[in-house]
DNA sequence: CCTATAATTCGATAGTTCTAGAATTATCGT
DNA sequence: ACGATAATTCTAGAACTATCGAATTATAGG
């Protein structure tokens, strides 16, 4: 996964709001909730919710699809694996002692 | 571990420059990186790495320390553990078909 | 077609973040 | 004390983000 891309989706995991978004859209279950549901949840503007989700659907971190006037949200969990993976992989693996150095204490 | 401050942390690695930080820290080893090392494979302004160190040494996700001129900062890895812990807990289980519903299709 | 519900888009505003240059502080070697 | 190096703080502008209310679009049911 390109930095960039890691970077982005981390960046619209970082707000309270969207994290907790995408917590209750795990914990719903394979059919997710609706806007309207997350609305009930989380009380913030229509608006202001409908943002986040923007922000969520095109990093691609979840997925939407319609129910008639409902619009179902679901978490996208390859993309979350795989940033969880790319996060082991970059930036815990090299736990001291095991990691090999990238050129420390020249400058 | 807390959303706001998971949300925070993330909050803080949602930045390229940020994430390449610690990708380079993590993969320096025990010793770490110095600032200038730090400096010397990011093209920026030393103001402004300082600007993203202060950031990420503010939510704890590294550590500084002296070394006579230099200052050495290292990952903390605990806290990266922690927070890939809780990425994996609230947001990647419940895949599809294994987690308990929250109160989906209410509205 | 009309009404009600679900959700988005628009427009404005307040606040935050990124960036870099200039000035400053801290440390080392002489 | 002095000069050089390492890093931070200050300041300011440009760009971005979050928030909400009002207007709008889409769908369902009479």
């Amino acid at each position: 996964m390109e930095l960039d891309y890691a970077a982005n989706c981390l960046d619209k995991l970082g707000n309270p709001i969207r994290l907790e978004i995408i917590r209750l859209l795990v914990r719903a279950g394979p059919d997710g909730l609706s806007v309207g549901a997350l609305k009930a949840h989380l009380s913030i503007a229509a608006s202001t919710l409908s943002h986040h989700i923007l922000h969520l659907a095109s990093a691609g971190l979840i997925r939407k699809r319609r129910r008639g006037r409902v619009l179902c949200c679901t978490p996208n969990y390859d993309l979350l694996g795989a940033l969880v993976a790319m996060l082991t992989d970059e930036c815990c693996k090299g736990v001291p002692h095991t990691a090999a150095p990238v050129a420390a204490r020249s400058g």
